[in-house]
DNA sequence: TAGGAAATCGGAAACGTTTACGAAAGAAGT
DNA sequence: ACTTCTTTCGTAAACGTTTCCGATTTCCTA
């Protein structure tokens, strides 16, 4: 491995100098410096990670936390990459790199999280899939780590974060099925610990209570994020002797075990029951008939959450000066058909 | 931040003595040890990262690239998470850590991954979506970088790797369809420019040839291994004269569209053509007719990788005596219906 | 021509850790 | 009592980089 030493004893000149020219300081001679450059090249040097965080005290390393099993499972596929893909089209243009951080399913996320941060492995870290109360919050801003949260929690440390706009989800969902007449609603979180899932039947009960409206205990349904849990949700509805006329589904992969469930039980969404969906996955896009769901701006979604970051990154506070951003992200409905009973 | 040095000025030893004590070197009096792993909790120290990989010239990091938008976006969202829980199994018995380095999809992966090697980021790596002919092999090897791959190539360093049992796959699957008394079988492959498609093709060919019968250039269709892809591809195939009687389709999550596709179409599978597919996905388990397709271990193929890397790298090759793997996973039939017309 | 400002560079310290080496002290053997 | 071995620990160098500081040279101005 050629470090900055052996380049510049190949170029006769002090490793100082070496250093200024390739991070591009003033106060070296424009000659110099190409020679630098082209040599650098040439011997294929690039710094050394470790010594080189190691004296400015950062990595140029963004983590994006994630449990393995859970969350890319649970969402579908495209979700994390997608926002992926808007984080890294901010980053790039300041040098940094995004990597995602894996807690295994067998370790708890909270002492994953102290360890690495601990480590310092990252100069800043996007954590999602929130707790209601999440630890990691907490351990975050006490330790004055930069970070921000896809999701909102109950625990507060003046943190900034954006979560999706359940609320519009909600209103704009069930609004639907009153203009058709529908009185007997329900609804479908996910059945882990995500805080999602509380809101969202927090936040649908208080819409229904402004159409006048109950939510029975019944009427709110929980089950994994995932096909199977979609299938089991359905069955079980198939089964109930009252069955409700409509369903909210707020996860997205749940939709296809949704419809599978149904049709394996003599029913069918859209004319036994009206159904609207979380988002416009690539997979649900295939659904028949075409489901009524949300479309949001995932790309958008990543570039926001990085700006929001740099924001609250001090070495970047001149470039990103705003406040704290604390913001619900907005989404489309996409008109299918699931949702209007023949 | 507290280090090493404020830890041993509040035990008043020195800092040799705590670095030895914590990293279980023998030569330190078991009293002493006690107390600085106390002093440790307690000041709830962790080694900086940074001056101790400078220091060791290693990390404790594996990395899987990866490249945003590709890769789960294509194969399927649970594909990778199983696999990355199951090198997790082994490297947390090690205290690696597996991190997954993400290459924008604006960014040359090749140029992506001599910066990365550069840095020194991480100690090892494995590669996925391996090309035909792979660049980043031939780096690395020449880097001298310990790696292995998720999927053959034709470029040769010596290298690990581990591959999907394609030639099973296409064997199993083209006997059925023989079996059944089909004469025009027509195959999918990716459209992306993985090694993958290609060796699919090949085997396919030499398989059929081995029936006698040939695979023309119109049977054999590529496109995006996604859902859309396969949407396309069935609207192409209805739309031929003389259609092929059975496909067998080698991306996982293809097969969901290419189910949509047929039956917008006006087509069935497993009535108008015979279908079988690739892998048991969750989404998969939910098509209907139920998918004759595959299933693979995919944790403990995390697992083979993660002991198949970590015989090459020279820390471990104690523990690991094993030689360069070179290994075809196997799967196994998963009997559906969409194989057999009625 | 003297003086100071500007440009350019070398030297050296510092980041936090690990580890080779040697020193001190006590135990054990002769 | 002298040597030798063992245990335990402190000292210091080293990993590769960045950056402060000062030295040297060049350039401009009065």
């Amino acid at each position: 491995m050629v470090g900055i030493r052996r380049l510049a004893q190949h170029l006769d000149i002090s490793i100082g100098t070496v250093s200024r020219a390739l991070n591009g300081r003033p106060d070296v001679n424009a000659e110099t410096r190409q020679r630098v450059l082209e040599a650098a090249a040439e011997l294929g040097y690039a710094p050394n990670q470790a010594g080189r965080s190691l004296r400015k005290g950062a990595t140029g390393v963004i983590g994006f936390m994630m449990q393995t099993g859970s969350e890319i499972t649970g969402e579908g596929d495209t979700f994390f990459m997608s926002v992926f893909d808007g984080i890294q089209a901010v980053f790039s243009r300041h040098g940094l790199d995004l990597v995602v951080l894996l807690c295994s399913s067998r370790e708890d996320p909270d002492a994953y999280l102290r360890r690495t941060v601990a480590r310092g492995f990252a100069d800043a870290l996007i954590i999602s899939a929130t707790r209601r109360n999440d630890p990691r919050i907490d351990l975050l801003a006490e330790r004055g780590i930069s970070f921000i949260a896809l999701g909102r929690s109950e625990s507060d440390a003046g943190h900034p974060w954006i979560d999706l706009d359940f609320e519009s989800f909600a209103r704009i969902g069930i609004d639907r099925f009153v203009a058709q007449g529908h009185r007997d609603i329900a609804i479908a979180a996910p059945a882990d610990d995500a805080n999602l899932g509380y809101i969202f039947i927090e936040i649908a009960e208080k819409t229904l209570a402004a159409h006048g409206l109950s939510l029975p205990a019944d009427r709110v349904l929980r089950s994994p994020p995932n096909e199977a849990g979609g299938y089991e949700m359905a069955r079980k509805i198939a089964s109930m002797k009252d069955r409700p006329t409509a369903i909210l589904l707020v996860n997205e992969t749940t939709a296809i075990g949704f419809y599978r469930g149904l049709s394996d039980a003599g029913l069918s969404p859209g004319q036994d029951i009206a159904v609207i969906g979380f988002r416009d996955s690539p997979q649900a896009k295939f659904l028949s008939p075409p489901l009524t769901c949300f479309r949001l701006d995932l790309h958008a979604l990543g570039e926001a959450l990085a700006e929001a970051l740099l924001a609250t990154m001090p070495a970047y506070r001149d470039e990103y000066p705003l406040g704290t951003v604390r913001r619900i992200w907005p989404m489309d409905l996409v008109e299918g058909s699931s949702d209007r009973l023949r």
